[in-house]
DNA sequence: GTATATGCAAAGCATTTGCATTAAA
DNA sequence: TTTAATGCAAATGCTTTGCATATAC
């Protein structure tokens, strides 16, 4: 999918590696669910149990500061990351019941483009199409 | 541009209207601009003093459960509040540097379906579009 | 009159920060 | 060796809750 890491981008870009950094970016990594700092937090534990969670969130927030992941917050709760940001143009599905967050190709979705008389006198640089519905989990659950 | 007021539709719902009840529905209404529970509060206690925080709280959640208005939190910080959902289809301008919340006209944007095959499951009742870009305050003080 | 909303203050999460210690480069 | 990252624990900000009192219906 992308041809390169997300730890391999955040080398180039003269950042320090440390055990730490990387349990996190590979916790990231490969999923097209958005984890909350919470379960990076558990899943860098699996392969360091001694990172600490200030230390997942200080990380967390370089990554969001470089542009590498982003911060999304659709649903009520804590934030959940982004790792495929500026690599794979994509949007969101959305569950309305247990917040879940999964990713769907740009190609999916036609390109839209908002009429400057509409634009309340904003410069666009990004559009995001979130769909909001129900995911299989919750679906079979009700 | 609605034909009803907030607090009507709360009152044919059997709502029980207090009049903190009714500062915070009118606090909402009227803007394009998405309210924190703290605006919301400031601007109660200008026609209510004795309006609390808590109250407001519990008076948002309430609305929302009810589906008449919408917690958003596209940005850090704390949520917002759309009044205008279900009632005038609409998507978002967001100011990507303040987190400022503006309402854009459906008619100005293209309905978008997702196919099937993209779907992962999910079944999809609502589309949702953010215009992520930076607004004419910020724009200024740059 | 009865059920429900209120304010207050305390509790509960999510997130950030200060600081002494440790480790990457 | 230098500069920056870490863990810990305390602080902060947003939101919810428990409970005694007040009030809409």
């Amino acid at each position: 999918m992308s041809e390169t890491t997300l730890l391999e981008r955040l080398r180039e870009r003269g950042w320090r590696v440390t055990p730490q950094r990387r349990a996190v970016a590979v916790a990231l990594e490969g999923d097209h669910v958005h984890l909350t700092a919470d379960e990076v937090h558990r899943r860098a534990r699996e392969v360091r149990p001694e990172v600490s969670l200030a230390t997942v969130y200080n990380t967390l927030n370089e990554m969001v500061a470089m542009g590498e992941i982003a911060e999304v917050r659709y649903a009520p709760g804590p934030s959940r990351y982004d790792p495929n940001v500026g690599h794979t143009p994509h949007h969101h599905l959305l569950c309305k019941v247990c917040g879940a967050l999964f990713d769907v190709d740009a190609h999916a979705v036609a390109d839209l483009q908002l009429p400057v008389a509409d634009r309340h006198g904003f410069t666009v640089d990004a559009v995001e199409v979130t769909f909001r519905g129900t995911c299989p989990d919750c679906l079979a659950a009700a």
